[in-house]
DNA sequence: TTCAAAAATGCAAGTAATATGAATCAATAA
DNA sequence: TTATTGATTCATATTACTTGCATTTTTGAA
């Protein structure tokens, strides 16, 4: 009962790229480095991401990735609902529950889960960035020590 | 974002036994065979459900199971909280996140689940059981196919 | 007293999901 | 044409979950 870390970085990017001046790019090898995983480990969040054109990529020298929409657009549950493989609470078949047809329990689960959504819809990326702690400030905090 | 098999069994487990009359005990090895699963494997879950007097369990010939509460003094949620193992929704210090001291992502997340639960907290295993629809009868369906 | 049934416990291993990284390809601007 | 950067593919590591086996302990019944 827990995110999975592809979404737990998914987040993480999002609040870096949020962090930076809206024209500033930022690259993949750049935040790999800050956040101490390897490239290709972020590229597939980003890759995510960019495909579900939550952020904008561009190739080549000078290239880099942004947010594509604004803070304020992005919502939590979106994010959610995009990077986790499996969102229902229970999987009733395998193996397969004989109490099936009639189960109150799945419903009160489903029900539950849905609660867990809604809440998380109510935020966007907006909520999340805290203006007077400037996230390159910690970062560049820890490149020090 | 799933609950644990482990999870799942427990409820069934729960629901089987108060599909059952009060005084009935039943055995591991009957509720295995009916789910198809292997005995140490309900035992485990039995386990918990008896150190955590969820059910009662009495050893030895004409020994068995059965639960040692009322139906409805058995809350989903605490079920739930005996059985899963992580309930938190995120792990901010693996990798640590920088961001942390100051972060709104988690507290929203940590909301989000606390509704979730609180949501389930509302229902027992009485309200699970339907009581038009007899499980012992699903069960012995299967026996015939 | 002995025996059989049942829970209790510990050990080991299989399996699937998740997480990670290496290497290579493709695009683009200088 | 070359350096930079995202895109893709492949392989592997790791962890959590799941399962079964073997043994022990308890208890009621013969």
């Amino acid at each position: 009962m827990r995110l999975t870390k592809h979404t737990d970085y998914a987040f993480r990017v999002l609040i870096y790229l949020a962090s930076m001046p809206e024209d500033r790019l930022s690259t993949v090898q750049e935040i790999a480095e800050n956040f101490d995983v390897s490239r290709s480990h972020i590229m597939k969040i980003v890759q995510k991401l960019a495909s579900a054109g939550l952020i904008h990529s561009s190739r080549g020298q000078h290239g880099g990735i942004r947010l594509q929409q604004p803070k304020n657009a992005i919502n939590l549950r979106s994010v959610i609902e995009l990077m986790e493989a499996t969102l229902t609470p229970v999987n009733c078949d395998d193996p397969v529950c004989l109490i099936n047809k009639n189960c109150t329990l799945k419903k009160i689960l489903h029900e539950a889960q849905r609660q867990f959504l809604e809440y998380v819809g109510r935020y966007t990326l907006a909520d999340l960035a805290e203006p007077e702690v400037s996230i390159i400030s910690l970062l560049s905090q820890r490149k020090r020590s």
